[in-house]
DNA sequence: GTAAACCTTGTAGCAACTATAGCTTCAAGC
DNA sequence: GCTTGAAGCTATAGTTGCTACAAGGTTTAC
């Protein structure tokens, strides 16, 4: 236990876990983070275990893992006496999901490459992207590049 | 000109080219497809330039380019007297931030590797991946990740 | 005592669809 | 011509993971 109890403010313990106040907000929401106590006024106030926590919550987004994922893996590591193997599979589901999109993507590369570099900057008449993006049988590729999602 | 003229309906226009007939509906409210012909009875007819252009779209949406982009690209489809630097630079651009995604997501996959391998399978309390995620100091990396988004 | 900085809730927005509800129309068989 | 079932219609809400208001209330430093 802390001295100082829970003395920090929402817009301190989202600097402290390099997010927004509103994101903190949206996790309590969520039920990610525990209800915080408040002051008088009703203003949110946190203690250290929120730091690590919101901290752990961070970090595993970060790492790609989905909100749902996060939520499952936060009550396993409030479970320390539990064997891992979820986590384990977890993690080891996410990481071939990360493959998976690894290779889809890399095959998006060369074929963007691919279209690039052909492209002899003349007029949109010949031009080689337009003529890719028409007609997929110039692709290398047979199957979807996988849509590759938000990319900007 | 066809014979037909205007007798494809949604469904089967969507079947060619690969999609739901709710997203047909959806491009057309957001003004990537024209507002169709309709039958007396207010359903949609489509010709084989509507199959063209929805191809091109999904075809293009399926390499991660952005509806914007998807749009911005059709317009100068739309121009075959135009140089084409315009659609180079949307290729280019897509390209770059294929690539940057791509060396990002390769960090992630290491870490990732790293703490599905490191894991013992004994309690939760040990447990590697439990570990990486509650500490940024055993990652790798210094930066973030890049908060992998979208992999489920 | 007052002003700046911070906090509160509730709601709407983003991308790119997808799904649902409750109805209408079409095409084909009899 | 009639019936039936598939397919179509609109409008609206849901998805994911936040982010951005608006319109106020609270805290804190001077």
């Amino acid at each position: 236990m802390s001295m100082m109890g829970q003395s920090i403010s929402i817009g301190e313990l989202a600097r402290r876990a390099d997010c927004k106040p509103e994101t903190v907000r949206y996790y309590e929401r969520i039920g990610l983070l525990r209800d915080a106590t408040r002051t008088g006024g009703g203003q949110r106030r946190y203690g250290d275990d929120a730091v690590r926590r919101l901290t752990f919550i961070r970090h595993a987004r970060d790492f790609g893992f989905s909100v749902e994922s996060v939520r499952e893996l936060l009550a396993m590591s409030d479970q320390p006496d539990m064997p891992c193997q979820e986590v384990d599979a977890i993690a080891t589901h996410h990481l071939k999901k990360v493959e998976s999109r690894l290779q889809r993507l890399s095959i998006l590369r060369e074929e963007l490459q691919r279209m690039v570099t052909q492209c002899a900057g003349g007029k949109v008449e010949s031009c080689r992207i337009i003529e890719v993006i028409s007609d997929h049988q110039l692709c290398i590729t047979e199957k979807s590049h996988g849509g590759a999602h938000d990319l900007g």
